[in-house]
RNA sequence: GGGCGGUUAGCUCAGUUGGUUAGAGCGCUUCUCUUACACAGAAGAGGUCACAAGUUCGAGUCUUGUACCGCCCA
């Protein structure tokens, strides 16, 4: 082996070794074996690998190989997504680059074109996922455009109609004036800006008065149906019921009065726009007011607008702004900060407006996903999201599921060009179901994207058919995404999985946190704090990114990533990898298996045994409760501080010493110690423990498929765990006590050792002193009591232990005084603390037994180290 | 306005049925290339667990309130 880990020779390799051998597969575990299944959060098919790419593969691929080791038909369907309006994109611009536009070649070309990108890009990022080491069954791989899945979408929304839940509909939408199609409420992000604060006159019919009112988009006014005030406003009272002018239109419009208003905020009139602002038609539905849409698709102003026809938006408001002024109508411009409808895709600004689309009424389906989780058919992790998913489920509104797009589902409506009947089926029509004219033409629109992938957990699996898949794989087990798609994307599947399938599509949903940069701030090109993960990778290996983003973060929280880290776990890599290069290195030829007879066991032996056992039963006990980062950084520390720092360490007072018993009895701890932590660390750090594995001595061919541990109870060993505290806490004491003095580790120096009760203990395993703290085997003595003590020494006491280490001509006595004094009054204080505690008849009644025993042993501790330090003081003195 | 989360060492964070002297990584100080590892080893410094009150024998952990930061929804 290698001195240090090469990665860049071992995943490619390994990975594919994985694949070859079918290990990736469910039906490796049998027939009878529970299913474990994991749908992909399908990304988007044009996309490059990022880090929340990169999070949710290392969680689900980390489920999907404890899931595997346990026994389980451990399936994990990969796939990727259409992402219509970021793949549309996508094209546009290349067609742009080309000097041409969407509009100019049509539809069937750019639809040509589009497959033609996803031919040449969608591979991209399913590489990506492979080389994060996602052991996806990718036989079963899908595309959201799949033949199979866009059958599913078409049974669905044809069933949705049959049952009412679909129709085409006017209301107010999302318009995305740039991509020319309405946007879900969930993809519209509102920012704080600032903006300004347009006062100005609204104009009274036949009267010289005026209502002020104000307004932060001033080219609505043309828009205006009503202005508003409140009732009780004893300013504006009179106006009610009055008349007003729109400007430039000298349109008029009632003033009314609504409760809706807010007396304190601008004038305390509110101009009514109701076909471009959400609330304003909430008001205008109320009083029945008209409905007047000022936009055209693009953004500019339309033929209601009188003379600003046809100007842009921001154009017109600065014209009309312009005129208002000349005719003397402003008031004032006050700067203003305001949330501003934005884009989650670009940032552009989005207008409400009234639209003609296909709604889907799913009230019904949201009581049904509600409940499933109320009945415990769905457990979301961490809970607090359990109240996030209520709120949203319980206010849910008519979803907008056309697009005007071109990639994506075409929706399976066609329209009559005689009777205007709409007729919606399973296979395309020929002829209008209502009067059979022929004449029909199919609706332009496309499917929201998650319509589509609502459907994701059953269409992966075959449905609409009742295939073989679907019935041993459905429902899934788990759906792990992050929180900020809970309603986009995991609310709507398990609406449309309980709506056509009748079952949940998933019995725990998962949600992990954003990743975030080294302090915190959300990653982003414009920022450059962006950190790649494959630049990663190919600086720190896929292990060390693993490891760092499992072990980094907790259910729901965002995690922040740095550079740092993900060397610190490459460290961690090589560390294990050293681990397992010791042991090799020190075989002899042997293959040990299994663990030896606990009677032919040594201290340090039963002491890992029973830590690593403990181990596993906390890492176990930690998996099922989700908390994989926890149980990751536990397998670390004990691998790293009491394994290598302890173990390795003491077992080469055997393996180099001259007993073959001894030898053997060493490496086979060595051997079964590393293994067992080999396999609780491959779901986190795959390749390097799959190299390990197959470098040291094993049973099976590969650790991806060898049997996940149990903690074994008769491991467990207290008595072996406080022994080799004391002889640990001593050694640390000695090398204290030589890094205070300066002696130089080369430097053997002697020690005699008072040691009570413990004696015989601590001469049985001297060797850990003469090994680990280089103290000289020939002239340390250890017994129950020294019958002289040694001058010009200094001294170090671990529960009634003293160790006495003679270093002629350094140890100033004073300076050992004042140390001792300081050891004695810390001492003395834990010994106060303790016997107030027990004093106490509320800790001895109340305080469960064992505990109050550990604080009696400690008590009994305290005082003979207390006792010893004191005897050292006397002598000193 | 409503809801949720955070506040623990210089920095970034763990700490999940309340129970030893509150931990890690990085950074810092001192020493060491000791035949697994300098991507390392040894020793060390560093914390009133935001603040206040409460529950409890016992609170970083539970309750209430306050402050600041962040997110979501309206």
């Amino acid at each position: 082996m290698p001195k240090t880990y090469d990665f860049k020779t071992t995943e490619e390799r390994l990975y594919r070794w994985w694949e070859e051998n079918g290990w990736f597969k469910p039906e490796i575990a049998g027939e009878n074996a529970e299913p474990y299944v994991i749908s992909i959060p399908p990304p988007n098919v044009t996309g490059a690998l990022h880090q929340g790419h990169a999070l949710f593969v290392a969680i689900e691929d980390l489920m999907i190989r404890h899931a595997r080791m346990k026994g389980r038909a451990a399936l994990w369907v990969p796939g990727t997504d259409h992402a219509g309006i970021a793949t549309q994109l996508q094209v546009e611009r290349q067609l742009e680059n080309e000097g041409t536009s969407r509009v100019e070649v049509g539809r069937d070309e750019f639809l040509r074109r589009t497959w033609k990108w996803k031919a040449e890009h969608g591979g991209r990022i399913v590489e990506q996922i492979r080389r994060l080491g996602a052991s996806c069954d990718w036989d079963r791989e899908r595309f959201t455009l799949d033949d199979g899945l866009s059958r599913a979408v078409r049974e669905a929304f044809v069933c949705w109609c049959e049952q009412g839940l679909i129709y085409r509909g006017t209301y107010m939408i999302n318009w995305s004036p740039g991509l020319q199609t309405a946007v879900s409420d969930l993809e519209v992000e509102r920012l704080e800006e600032q903006g300004k604060l347009y006062y100005f006159k609204y104009r009274i019919k036949g009267e010289e008065a005026f209502i002020p009112v104000a307004t932060t988009r001033p080219e609505t006014i043309l828009g205006d149906t009503a202005v508003a005030v409140h009732p009780e406003d004893e300013r504006y009272q009179a106006f009610v019921g009055k008349t007003a002018l729109v400007t430039a239109l000298d349109r008029e419009i009632p003033v009314i009065a609504d409760e809706y208003v807010d007396r304190e905020f601008g004038t305390g009139a509110l101009k009514i726009t109701p076909a471009h602002d959400p609330n304003d038609y909430q008001i205008g539905q109320k009083h029945e007011l008209a409905i007047i849409n000022i936009l055209n698709k693009d953004a500019t102003l339309n033929e209601n607008a009188g003379p600003y026809a046809g100007q842009d938006r921001f154009e017109a408001r600065k014209n009309l702004w312009a005129d208002m002024e000349a005719a003397g109508l402003t008031l004032k411009v006050e700067p203003y900060m305001h949330a501003v409808p934005r884009s989650q895709r670009g940032g552009e600004l989005i207008e409400p407006m009234i639209s003609t689309q296909w709604f889907a009424d799913v009230s019904g389906p949201a009581a049904a996903a509600l409940k499933a989780l109320q009945d415990g058919r769905i457990t979301i992790i961490p809970e607090r999201f359990e109240k996030i998913w209520e709120h949203w489920l319980t206010n849910i509104q008519p979803w907008c599921i056309s697009r005007q797009l071109w990639w994506g589902h075409r929706i399976p409506a066609w329209h009559c060009q005689e009777c205007d009947h709409v007729t919606v089926e399973r296979e395309d029509p020929s002829q209008c179901a209502e009067c059979g004219s022929t004449n029909i033409k199919q609706d332009p629109d496309v499917l929201d994207t998650w319509f589509s992938s609502g459907l994701w957990p059953f269409s992966t699996l075959g449905w609409p058919d009742e295939t073989p898949d679907l019935q041993r794989y459905y429902p899934t087990t788990m759906m792990e995404t992050g929180y900020d798609i809970l309603f986009f994307w995991v609310a709507r599947m398990v609406m449309m999985g309980l709506a056509f399938t009748g079952n949940v599509p998933f019995h725990y949903i998962y949600l992990h946190g954003l990743v975030r940069d080294g302090h915190g701030k959300k990653m982003s090109k414009s920022y450059g704090n962006v950190i790649d993960p494959i630049e990663t990778m190919d600086e720190y290996g896929t292990d060390a990114l693993r490891f760092t983003l499992l072990t980094g973060s907790t259910p729901g929280n965002d995690l922040n990533l740095s550079m740092d880290r993900i060397a610190a776990n490459r460290n961690f890599a090589n560390k294990i990898w050293n681990a397992a290069r010791f042991l090799v290195g020190n075989l002899e030829g042997e293959a040990p298996a299994g663990v030896p007879a606990h009677d032919a066991l040594s201290l340090p032996d039963r002491w890992i045994l029973s830590r690593l056992h403990h181990l596993i039963e906390g890492v176990n006990r930690l998996f099922d409760n989700f908390l994989y980062g926890e149980a990751g950084r536990q397998i670390y520390e004990f691998l790293w501080s009491e394994y290598a720092d302890w173990y390795i360490e003491i077992s080469k007072i055997a393996l180099y010493g001259d007993d073959p018993a001894a030898r053997s009895r060493t490496r086979h701890i060595l051997t079964y110690v590393l293994d067992q932590c080999l396999r609780m660390l491959h779901p986190f750090v795959p390749f390097v423990t799959e190299e390990i594995w197959q470098h040291i001595p094993h049973e099976g061919p590969a650790l991806i498929i060898a049997q996940w541990p149990d903690a074994d109870p008769s491991f467990f060993d207290e008595q072996a765990e406080t022994q080799m505290n004391l002889l640990m806490e001593l050694t640390t004491g000695i090398r204290n006590s030589r890094a205070e003095y300066n002696v130089p580790p080369s430097k053997r120096i002697t020690a005699h050792i008072s040691a009570g009760q413990w004696a015989e203990l601590l001469d049985r395993n001297r060797a850990m002193f003469t090994r680990l703290a280089n103290i000289d085997d020939e002239t340390l003595e250890i017994v129950p009591e020294l019958s002289q003590l040694p001058e010009q020494s200094t001294s170090v006491t671990v529960s009634g232990v003293t160790i006495y280490l003679p270093l002629a001509g350094l140890v100033d006595l004073d300076a050992e005084r004042a140390r001792l004094g300081k050891e004695i009054e810390n001492v003395g204080r834990q010994i106060e603390r303790t016997e107030k505690l027990l004093a106490g008849d509320g800790f001895v009644n109340r305080a469960p037994a064992e505990v109050v025993q550990r604080e009696r042993d400690k008590l009994v501790d305290l005082h003979s180290t207390h006792a010893a330090l004191k005897e050292r003081l006397k002598t000193l003195s």
